[in-house]
DNA sequence: TCGACGGATTGACCCGGATCAAGGCGGGCG
DNA sequence: CGCCCGCCTTGATCCGGGTCAATCCGTCGA
């Protein structure tokens, strides 16, 4: 845990944890921040936002935050951790649908079957903010701006739902996988060339429709192509250009 | 059109369009219809209703209903014809997205970018309501059912997003791709077992990620495993239970 | 300290479906 | 009427990535 480190080996990533001490900081970076603060901090409608949200956790890695089949109350916003999002079919054979970072939301296609229809995951050790959802809902009537976010919160989904649904290369999914990562720790303030992988190599395969092997072998072609540099889980982009230019059939613009 | 057919030949199935001219039979089948019944036919958000909704069409095919990157400020559910959904990227590649049906809605995945993140073309002659969204969410905020709704046809879509994702063979994505439809058709009252596909052969291989000549071969199989009768775009399901066996993997429940 | 175990890597081989190619069918238009 | 063009079908070949297998490595518990 020396801050120099010997040659050729990775620097620790910063933590991408949001300050567990600190509500505003963490708040800042929710994907819930804006219906929070149109709730008003400082205005009558603070009192019931306090009492829709609660603080849960700790999730160890390899906990259920919720699980296929129950019934549907809540949402979560992550607010430290990771978690994948996986459906297990009759036969067993598990199906990674999402991983989810600080600050974005996971239970929202819970909404219409009203249980939820997957299992969710702690990758790491985790934290979340519960939101009640029929008191988000009500909430949501008197407040346009806090259903106007939660309107907005499920389309995105949708969009980003469609992203891996096309059929690609194996190196231009691993691409645009990265690059979405890389991405969304940026869009939360955090390091956006070097981060932690909380998931192994068989959750990125099965998420991405490949089986582990190639992942393994595709990591490895990008490093040999000094695209990345990985040890174990901790990634560096090096050539994020290159690899934005790989992945841009997947991503958005 | 004689109501007697050769042998061998396929009979005309029920024509699978809302009759225009009956607007609470269309409503009865249309995805908004509970949301409709909640503002009221006989009560003062009535007006408020109409005057969200516009009657429009016809589109014929090949037409665009909108168009990538167009501004969002409504979504429309289909009257009658069909749509499909598909994004064109810079290579010029199509990605077909999805399929809608009579009382579906399209439009959702474009409230959190604000504009259409991908073309709606009509593949039949097809007639539309339009709703306004600004409107609409603001009826939902009277309404808590319309909101309700609105969040459940949200969740929903979220949810079949997910279905093609898994990777699975051709045979497995084909029969759920056929029983998918036949239970969205049941599901508007239509048959379930014999229906008219709108869409080409192309159409369908790209979005189940196959090649037309793999969806031609598919098919040819079904046929002379019995499991159905087609002939052009006019399908019969032979044996229901068979092909949502083969397809069980990528099905609900 | 050691052994066991799960994850990761690398190599060898194989198969499902893509691609290339060659017609067939049908509908619209000159 | 007959040509043309787009869609569909069917056959032949090829290749990306899946599968199987061997090995390595880091971690954890006895």
């Amino acid at each position: 845990m020396d801050s120099k480190h010997p040659a050729g080996r990775l620097p620790e990533p910063p933590n991408p944890i949001a300050d567990d001490g600190d509500e505003t900081h963490f708040c800042g970076t929710c994907a819930f921040s804006s219906a929070c603060i149109a709730a008003g901090y400082n205005k009558p409608e603070l009192a019931e936002l306090q009492c829709l949200v609660e603080h849960v956790g700790p999730f160890r890695a390899g906990e259920h935050i919720f699980r296929t089949g129950d019934p549907f109350r809540a949402i979560f916003a992550v607010r430290s951790g990771t978690v994948k999002t996986r459906m297990v079919d009759k036969e067993g054979r598990e199906q990674v649908l999402g991983f989810y970072l600080p600050g974005e939301v996971i239970g929202l296609n819970a909404i219409y079957p009203e249980h939820f229809p997957c299992d969710a995951v702690a990758l790491d050790t985790s934290f979340f903010c519960r939101f009640s959802f029929p008191a988000m809902s009500a909430l949501a009537s008197r407040i346009p701006a806090v259903q106007k976010h939660l309107f907005r919160l499920l389309s995105k989904e949708l969009g980003s739902a469609s992203l891996l649904a096309g059929d690609h290369s194996a190196d231009e999914r691993m691409a645009a996988f990265l690059m979405d990562l890389a991405g969304r720790y940026a869009a939360r303030g955090f390091s956006a060339t070097r981060f932690h992988l909380s998931m192994s190599r068989g959750d990125i395969a099965n998420y991405l429709r490949l089986a582990a092997e190639t992942v393994s072998r595709v990591l490895s072609r990008f490093r040999s192509q000094n695209l990345i540099r990985i040890e174990g889980r901790e990634l560096e982009l090096l050539n994020p250009d290159a690899l934005r230019q790989l992945g841009q059939a997947l991503l958005p613009d």
